[in-house]
Formats: C-alpha cells, sequence, structure tokens
DNA sequence: TAATAAATACTACAATTGTAAAAGTAGGAG
DNA sequence: CTCCTACTTTTACAATTGTAGTATTTATTA
C-alpha cells in the first residue's frame, strides 16, 4: 500500500484547490484561495513548498511558474483520515459514530430517512451485479 | 456554550483513563497507561500537567498524590471533534461521510445491516415518545 | 540593455506536541 | 532524626504547524 505523506490543516486547504484545479499554477493557486482565505501570498508559497517537499505535490516548472499536481488522491486521503479519526475516537467503526449520534439526537428526521435511503440504494447496487 | 480545550492525540489517551476511573491518582494512572502504551512514567506527568494546565483536567492534593477529574466531558469533547473532522472531510455531514463509505465500499454488508438497525432503533424510540 | 514586476527561494519565529531527563521535596522506614 | 524512595516540579529539545518577512532571480518592457 501507497505511503501517504501528513498533511495539516492549513495544507489540505490547498490540496483541495490543488484536486480540484490540477494542474494549475502557483498564481492560479494563490488567487483562488485569496478568495477562500485571508492567507498572505507568502503564506500559501510556504504551504505549497511543505506540500512538494512532502511528496505530496509534484512541481514542474514551465516558463518561470510551476504547475503542481497532486501526488496523492483525495480519496486516498480521506479514507485515511477517516480510519483514524474512528479508530481514535469510535473503536474504529462508522457503526459506533453512527450510532452515537443518533443516541445524542445530533440527526435530524430528515437526515435519518435520507440514511435510509442512502442505504438501500447500496442493496440495489448490490443487486446489479 | 462551554469552551472545550484542545486536547492532543496522547493527551486524548490520558484523558480517556481519566474518563474511565476518575476520581483517579497519578500513579493509578501512571500504571493504567504503562499498560496500553510504552511512555515513561515522566512523559504521562508531562500529559497530565499539561491537560490541568489547559484546564481539561482538574488536579487536587491529597497528602502527597495527586488525584484528577475531568473537566471537560469525553462526550462534549467527541461530539466537538466529531464536528470538525466532518467539516473538514465531509461539508459538514455524517450522511456525506456514509455515502462515500458505501460507494467506495468500505462497509461490509454485515455492518450495513447493523446499521438499518441502528437507524429502525431510532424510529422506535421516536414512537415511544 | 537596464529597470521593473512578478515569482521563487531563503529565513524566521512562536506555539504545540511527543518524548523525556534532571532536580527538588516530603513522608515513611529504620 | 536521617536517609531513601516515590512524587512532583522544572527544564529540554527536536519536529510540525501557522504565519509570514526578506532576499534573490528572471522575464518583460521601455
Amino acid at each position: 500500500m501507497k505511503e501517504i505523506p501528513q498533511i495539516s490543516e492549513a495544507e489540505y486547504e490547498v490540496m483541495k484547490v490543488i484536486w480540484n484545479y490540477e494542474p494549475i499554477s502557483t498564481p492560479e493557486v494563490v488567487e483562488k484561495l485569496s478568495n477562500k482565505s485571508d492567507w498572505k501570498p507568502n503564506t500559501i508559497h510556504t504551504m505549497l513548498a511543505r506540500l512538494v517537499k512532502k511528496k505530496a505535490l509534484h512541481a514542474r516548472k514551465d516558463g518561470r511558474v510551476f504547475i503542481y499536481t497532486s501526488l496523492v488522491e483525495k480519496h486516498d486521503y480521506v479514507e485515511q483520515k477517516s480510519k483514524s479519526f474512528l479508530q481514535q475516537f469510535f473503536g474504529g467503526t462508522l457503526n459506533s459514530m453512527v450510532l452515537n449520534f443518533i443516541e445524542n439526537d445530533q440527526l435530524s428526521n430528515e437526515e435519518i430517512s435520507e440514511l435510509k435511503k442512502i442505504l438501500s440504494m447500496r442493496d440495489k447496487k448490490e443487486g446489479e451485479k
């Protein structure tokens, strides 16, 4: 299995932009993030440099700018983080988390029925195989 | 709403012991954790001191030792962490997370039916009101 | 070609975290 | 009453993170 580098919360914000627009140049990343956050351009450069160093991103020089592409897949990263989160707080299973939410009334009736729908969709998909 | 201090991963391991056995003395905490982890006693002392400083724990002196009790409830802490986790990775909703798990086949059939059971339990509880 | 503007590269710095060693202190054993 | 031992308190230190400032290089324009 591939080694996924650890990505901090702020770095993750940068990764989201990359995942959405890759291949994307430094100035473009800065622009996208300047809307969403109040980071200074230099801060964003630091993030990019760290992500490259961590091998989360690949940078190739195109003229004067860098073009970034991701080296870790969002899906894989989210999966890994989900696992460790569930491990830390819910004994490792999603079901415990859902149960906890239900027990603490953190889900509306709408969300519950949506959840049921989601689960039955899976049934259908399963049936198609 | 109460302010919940931030608790690091290692500190959280200590908190779990406190939540399970409080009120509990330093030597007892050290003993419980020495089984589960390979931390040196000093490391555990540091954690305890930091947690007291952060107001996650209360320490009262009893003779020569400290007795700890928690100042944050496990439930509240887990809820807060769950929210920020879902926020960061799933747009803030548990349903997106479940959907993601389903889509990526990260749930067994058993887990799915268990989940359904969990959801219908909630229905019953709702009906009882 | 020289100045400018834009991008990159280098440096900084405090807070938090993981991990603990070292030093101080007080209560119980002898 | 003194010494040892168990606890507590103080100190340490590198890695990571958030947040940038400063310096340098390079492409473009005048």
